[in-house]
DNA sequence: GATACAAATGTAAACGATTTCATGAAACAC
DNA sequence: GTGTTTCATGAAATCGTTTACATTTGTATC
């Protein structure tokens, strides 16, 4: 890889005219420019990222991280497609940290992170309480969060309406006639399972119908989770007619467990699932789901994140995107 | 963020006798040792990786490059979760470069990788002649492919016996009586949508069953491509009884079309999608499918990589892993 | 007691860029 | 002709590491 000195030996002139001429930052002459420019492309010269980033901290290393805690979720890729779509379109590239809902691994990624001078960084934490993200906020690094706020921390937030999209989902079965609602619900660490549950609950309750806590069970918001939580509620003596189910995964978990069980959707038992996925359609039957915009939410995401770079003293943002109401066959 | 001058000054001695600490490269006296690592606490010192990096150039940068063709797919999902497990137990961290089929964005990752010095890279090129990939291998960069090869260069490759794969799933159709069997292909400048249409076409001519060109259609891999080369297929004068889908997401468009259609499955028309998916049973009905190890591939091309960063000269390893067919309710 | 060697540490150059300051030449005003 | 600007460029410091080389001290060898 030949380097700016290189470029700068082959024109005939110092590194500094090379510098200017890419940054054009100050007059050059014509001359020098195009002679510079030439050993530029004969040498086929790349500017060093790394050598960049050392030198101008604060600057612009083109370089965002990513924090997610769970890849195996769809809802988080479609996020991540949206957030890269934008960072490419700004020259940024993106290091990926999936900590899989370990605090530890998280903790990890955030001192890598923080070793590799990211420009800025979006991030879901691991609870609203995330000390180190927190942290990262106070020292100054740009931070957008994604699906989940921080508590008592002013910080650019792009998520959508958990309680609105949960209450519309189990008001509608409340509604189709089911009176036996359970809900399966993510960690209750996270903030956005905490709004999901809430808006279950209020659901319940404008349509008078009794909050029974055997139905309302707590996993990790996993596939595995799905299945085995959808099992115990199944076996109670008295099962719920419909499900709620909190997420993506969770969803797919509990339809493996029905299918086992050779229920039949939705007359045995209904389900709606929060996220919905672009093959929902195809599945048995067609599932009734709260779509989130993930997509979109990168996209905002990382738009906010490079405005905020570009300007780090704007005032936060909290962006709230809408869920929507999928009504397919499922209840 | 303190430097390495910041714990020399308070630790009394010189940088240079921190950096052998941290890298206990020679022998460093006991009790300085001790009054190092004492301040290296008490400033909360972390070397910084972009230094290190762009000082020691084929030195341990800890940064891996990964270059995807399309994010959406849930295969490619797997894989990268593989090689992030990996990767994170060897302390690298990885750029993730989803280059959505396209060369020219492709290029420019792999321009953005080199400067940004990588280590190494994990590449599913846009073809087997993918000049930029090649380049980058006789460069002397530790380059690992999954899922694709490269044409005319020795290089570590991941991958499943496609043919194998495709072989098994349309003889499994054959056998069962279907007659038109129609594939929808994916690009065909991917060398594993080559192997996948050739395992069909061996598999027709070992059944005795005509092959048929109109049933044979190519796509770019993508759901929306299943959803309208199922359109195409479906509307024939004499449609196929039973289709063989190229991939992932072709399988879910292509459920799409034929949901939309309301033409049941297998009676209307059998479908067998290669790569699985762990709520294939969850559709309808369950999906028979090929399974492909995508998150062992992920860890196997990661492990590749971290030993071929280790020792440069070891021999290429082609590697190929079994898939197998998940036999469901699809057909 | 001079020489040699090992151990412990420091000095300074390098990696590849950006940026401040200095310098020289040309142009202009008086 | 001297003084002041302006334009074009170069020299050198800097970012935070690693590392080759130099230096100091103590100890073993003859």
């Amino acid at each position: 890889m030949a380097s700016m000195n290189d470029v700068a030996r082959r024109a005939g002139v110092s590194i500094a005219t090379v510098s200017r001429v890419l940054n054009n930052s100050s007059s050059v002459n014509e001359e020098t420019r195009l002679k510079i420019l030439k050993a530029i492309k004969e040498l086929k010269y790349q500017p060093s990222r790394v050598a960049k980033r050392l030198r101008s901290k604060g600057g612009p290393g083109n370089l965002l991280g990513v924090l997610i805690p769970d890849i195996q979720n769809p809802f988080y890729v479609d996020v991540l497609r949206g957030i890269e779509d934008i960072a490419y379109k700004n020259n940024y590239v993106i290091i990926v940290c999936n900590f899989s809902q370990d605090e530890k691994k998280e903790a990890m990624y955030l001192d890598i992170l923080e070793s590799e001078a990211i420009d800025g960084l979006i991030a879901a934490p691991a609870s609203e309480d995330d000390v180190r993200v927190k942290k990262m906020v106070q020292n100054g690094l740009p931070v957008v969060c994604v699906d989940r706020g921080l508590n008592g921390i002013d910080v650019d937030v792009v998520w959508v309406n958990n309680d609105a999209g949960a209450f519309a989902a189990v008001d509608y079965l409340a509604k189709a006639g089911y009176k036996r609602i359970g809900h399966i619900a993510g960690l209750p660490t996270i903030p956005s399972s905490r709004l999901r549950e809430a808006g279950y609950r209020r659901a319940l309750a404008e349509n008078n119908l009794p909050f029974d806590p055997q139905w309302l069970v707590y996993g990790n918001s996993t596939y595995k989770s799905g299945v085995e939580l959808a099992e115990k509620l199944l076996s109670l003596p008295t099962p719920p007619d419909a499900l709620f189910t909190g997420n993506n995964l969770i969803t797919l978990g509990a339809l493996e467990t029905i299918h086992k069980r050779k229920l039949h959707i939705p007359n045995d038992v209904a389900i709606i699932g929060f996220d919905d996925m672009n093959w929902s359609n195809s599945l048995n039957p067609p599932l009734t789901a709260v779509r989130q915009p993930a997509y979109e939410i990168g996209q905002r995401a990382g738009e906010l994140l490079i405005q905020r770079i570009r300007d780090p003293k704007r005032a936060p943002i909290q962006m709230t995107l809408n869920s929507e109401l999928m009504v397919r066959g499922s209840c």
